[in-house]
RNA sequence: GGGCGAAUAGCUCAGUGGGAGAGCACCUGCCUUACAAGCAGGGGGUCGUAGGUUCAAAUCCUGCUUCGCCCA
């Protein structure tokens, strides 16, 4: 039985597992290296870290779905996947796991501690694959990377060694980020800055030498013991006369001098700022312009040091209370009010950093930020959706210098070489003696590069650069990248410049960039709220293609979108549909034996003799949804193309096409015209089922496969089908309008009967009374008129008038339906229904006329659209009359 | 303080210059031999607000309100 050969209800958690190992067993998704247009995608790599978040979905689908098109459409595509040593976060997970052994990296020292984090990363490696696998990625294995692998820790090498040589990548003490509970340095945008609601701390400062104090807001009192000066607005007259004097800093009793600075707002508390130029981004820049000293008195640890006196070895919370306790009692704090602020936390551990002087390494930014900007300007690299072009150019314009270093374990270890000598070795190669002094031991830098110097030449180290390598060459530079807009200023900008100064040119030419997926309540998925949802427990549920499409179909470009079961629910449904109508279809080629039925195999640019109306019309429409998707897609409307041919499938075809063709499938007879009507229609089915399945695999691989394969004469696979072209030969305007008006009337019909209740199924007489224009039409499709409105006997006259008892329904100008009903009809309610209709046509005819009384409309619109506009004054002024009409007959 | 986004049906959201849409929810009737995860029919919105541009504005411009994000 035909039944068995297809399942009666989709099973996706059977269906998906083996489509993926037939994808992987095929090769499907290898590169070819050679022959046709390439097309690139290098995999955004998500962090070794744990395991994939419905982000992540969302991004994979996209890509995958760009990927899978463009294989169809005949490209050489490369998807290129791999994963992110994830220095921090990584780091810390492996901590917190020692942790719960009751150990620390330092005691198990650094060579073991890495061997720990190799462990790790092999076994969250796996994971995040099996991920990917199960979402259907069709990623070339076979070019699988990692950051921190032989090649990329090559190319990171080089990259740094030339910047170096450069003079672009350079070390020195300057002002850093440092998270004291991750005990490194962090870049600028490392840092999540919150407003908090604390106390400003207003400070008397007395003058040296008597005559009063100057008044002095902090919201930070304890760093007023690593102050070095007080600074005012040059042109403030009320310090005017104390520039260049000095104060006495409270507590420590150390003079430092008031100096003039325009950085400062004379508007501010008291128009004098105190000046800690070691704990501050500012005042260490008015302490660079005064030569103010630099004291540090909070260390790495969070602590106070040594410089703080009595208050060293306290921690920065509790020194701050004490000193505010302190100076009160000596009646120095002038008032405390209250005030909200931002404050910096570390973007990993959310520890509120600190500003700290410190050495470090750094890349000079603004000699490859500038073309980074004019890349964009000048278009070699687009965004999609271009509003994002902002946000990039406002970072790049107010970039400061790169710190790289990070005082971790794990990461590509700084290639630097320090020698007793004082010689600092920077080199391609591990130095074995110091070229200065010839000494012998040298020691290399402890610390590790930022995890985004490495990610940051993702697109050319992935494909083999320093090397020039065949993919290279090929490959580069990729097509499109696919990340959120989260992440534009860590890692989009970072490859565009590391590219443009390496590889002389963009590392892509299109940007996409997606919203974030957020919970039902519109709130960020995050650990700490609990609100996450596993992408694998909804694939469990309800299968990979259902959770993608529900993730494409939910996005517009750029935007966020919230996760929400009723959308996973609609495209489970969805699923359900296409599998159903192709069981529809499949079992109807099948004869009793399973074998396939004869039926005319269909091709566009030969059609058979004898196609009908309906065939016609659906093919048309299937044209049109070719056309529409592929253009949705080369806009990136990812979304708008999902929806698209989720229209088309269950509209247009299942709710018309499949209905109208069960009267030539079903039709009794073994004469010679049935079994050619059987034949024609069994052919159209397939060919528009095999279409769809094309249009649906992008977005839903997994079932379109499956169902591909049932089809008879299918060979090789779906995944490298062609992908379908618009064909001016379907096009059928003229039968498309047929069936729109057959459309029509059967709604017309449905809806009457729905008003008195008649059940379906229970025939009723009907009378068409068409235009003389339509009454070939109609008459054509009569067979589908009477069977698909339970219409016997059906009249199509366009003589014929409206029996006394009936009810009445107008479409246009070219079609009444009458639905006769002797005795049954509330004669009141329909004089309302029809009035009511009145009243909408009338409202719509008055717009229609005002827009035709307007000479500036008639002058100025196209004349399509003003001719559009006197069908419509024609077509509703019949309407109106024919109603109006109607009315008085009733009453 | 600067930038960006959102505001459209009860809910979640599409829709970018020419007749207001989808899914869910709701109401009515149906287990009709692909599908009740379904079928058929229906109700429901002066597109946040005030101006402006235009023959024509949900759509473009400006101001405002509310919410959100990014940067300083």
């Amino acid at each position: 039985m035909a039944k068995d050969l297809i399942p009666p209800a989709y099973d996706p958690s059977v269906v998906e597992e083996c489509r993926y190992r037939f994808w992987l067993e095929g090769n499907y998704f290898r590169a070819a290296g050679k022959g046709r247009q390439t097309f690139t995608i290098v995999i955004p790599p998500p962090n070794i870290t744990g395991s994939l978040h419905m982000g992540h979905a969302l991004d994979i689908t996209i890509q995958d779905t760009l990927i899978r098109w463009r294989r169809m459409q005949g490209y050489d595509t490369l998807w290129l996947p791999g994963t992110d040593h994830a220095g921090i976060a990584t780091q810390i997970r492996v901590e917190e796991d020692l942790r719960a052994e009751g150990l620390t990296r330092h005691q198990l020292g650094r060579e073991r501690f890495l061997e720990k984090v190799w462990e790790w990363k092999e076994i969250y490696h796996d994971q995040i694959i099996r991920q990917l696998y199960s979402l259907g990625a069709s990623c070339d294995w076979s070019r699988e990377r990692f950051t921190m692998d032989e090649g990329c820790s090559r190319a990171v090498r080089k990259v740094f060694v030339d910047l170096y040589r450069a003079g672009l990548i350079y070390r020195g003490d300057y002002m850093i980020n440092w998270c004291p509970r991750c005990h490194t340095a962090l870049s600028d945008i490392e840092v999540e800055h919150e407003d908090k609601e604390a106390t400003l701390t207003h400070i008397r400062y007395p003058l040296a030498g008597g005559g009063g104090y100057i008044v002095v807001a902090t919201t930070r009192p304890e760093s007023m013991l690593g102050d070095s000066g007080v600074a005012v607005h040059p042109e403030d007259q009320r310090y005017r006369d104390l520039v260049g004097r000095e104060v006495i800093l409270p507590l420590l009793n150390r003079k430092i001098p008031i100096v003039a600075d325009t950085y400062v707002d004379p508007a501010f508390g008291s128009g004098a700022v105190k000046v800690t130029p070691a704990h501050d981004p500012n005042d260490f820049e008015i302490g660079q312009r005064h030569d103010l000293e630099i004291i540090p008195v909070i260390g790495e640890d969070g602590k106070m040091t040594e410089a703080a006196g009595p208050y060293a070895g306290l921690d920065r919370e509790i020194c701050r209370e004490k000193i505010v306790v302190d100076l009160q009692v000596k009646g120095l704090v002038d008032k405390i009010e209250d005030y909200s602020h931002s404050i910096g936390h570390c973007h990993r551990c959310h520890t509120v950093v600190e500003p700290l002087i410190s050495r470090q390494w750094f890349v000079k930014m603004k000699p490859l930020a500038e073309p980074a900007l004019a890349a964009v300007r000048n278009g070699e690299t687009v965004f999609v959706p271009p509003r994002f072009i902002h946000t990039y150019e406002n970072w790049l314009e107010n970039i400061r210098d790169w710190c790289i270093s990070r005082q971790l374990w794990w990461g590509h270890r700084i290639p630097a070489w320090y020698c007793s000598c004082g010689e600092i070795i920077v080199d391609y190669e591990d130095p074995a003696s110091c070229p200065a002094c010839g000494a012998g031991s040298l020691e290399q830098d402890p610390d590790v590069l930022d995890t985004w110097f490495s990610s940051a030449l993702w697109p050319f180290s992935t494909l083999g650069w320093p090397e020039e390598t065949a993919d290279l060459a090929r490959y580069f530079p990729t097509d499109v990248l696919v990340t959120a807009y989260d992440i534009i200023f860590f890692w989009v900008a970072r490859m565009i410049f590391m590219s443009l100064h390496f590889m002389g040119e963009v590392p892509f030419k299109v940007v996409y960039i997606h919203g974030l997926v957020r919970d039902a309540l519109g709130r960020k998925m995050s650990k700490s709220l609990g609100n996450g949802i596993d992408p694998l427990e909804v694939i469990a549920e309800y299968g990979a293609d259902t959770l993608r499409f529900s993730l494409l179909t939910g996005q517009a470009p750029g935007n966020d979108q919230r996760f929400r079961q009723e959308n996973v629910e609609a495209a489970r449904n969805f699923a359900n549909k296409i599998w159903n109508a192709s069981r529809f279809v499949i079992m109807n080629l099948a004869d009793e034996s399973g074998g396939m039925l004869d039926y005319i195999p269909f091709l566009p640019d030969s059609l058979p003799e004898g196609l009908t109306t309906e065939d016609r019309w659906i093919l048309h429409c299937y044209n049109e949804a070719v056309g529409r998707v592929t253009a949705s897609l080369e806009e990136y409307e990812l979304g708008e193309a999902a929806r698209l041919v989720y229209e088309f499938l269950w509209n247009d075809f299942c709710d018309w096409y499949v209905e109208l063709s069960k009267y030539y499938l079903y039709s009794e007879g073994g004469t010679a015209a049935s079994r050619e009507d059987r034949r024609r229609t069994r052919g159209v089915l397939l060919y528009i089922l095999d279409g769809v399945l094309r249009l649906l695999h992008p977005f839903m691989p997994f079932i379109s496969e499956e169902i591909w394969h049932y089809l008879p004469q299918r060979e090789s696979a779906l995944v490298v089908a062609d992908w379908p072209r618009e064909q001016p030969g379907l096009n059928f305007p003229a039968e498309a309008a047929s069936i729109s008006l057959v459309q029509e009337a059967i709604r017309a019909v449905r809806n009457l009967r729905s008003q008195v209740q008649l059940p379906p199924g229970r025939r009723a007489p009907v009378i068409l009374k068409p235009s003389p224009a339509v009454v070939a039409a109609l008459e054509q499709e009569r067979h589908q008129l009477s069977r698909m409105a339970f219409a016997e006997p059906l009249t199509i006259d366009p003589g014929s008038s409206k029996p006394r008892q009936a009810l009445v329904e107008i479409i246009g100008e070219d079609l009444e339906v009458y639905l006769p009903l002797a005795g049954v009809i509330d004669l009141e309610a329909e004089v309302a229904r029809l009035k009511k209709e009145l009243q909408q046509v009338e409202k719509e005819l008055r717009r229609t006329e005002g827009k035709l009384r307007n000479p500036g409309f008639l002058k100025k619109a196209p004349p399509e659209i003003v001719a559009k506009e006197k069908a419509r004054l024609e077509e509703r002024t019949t309407k109106r009359n024919k109603l109006k009409e109607r009315i008085q007959e009733l009453q």
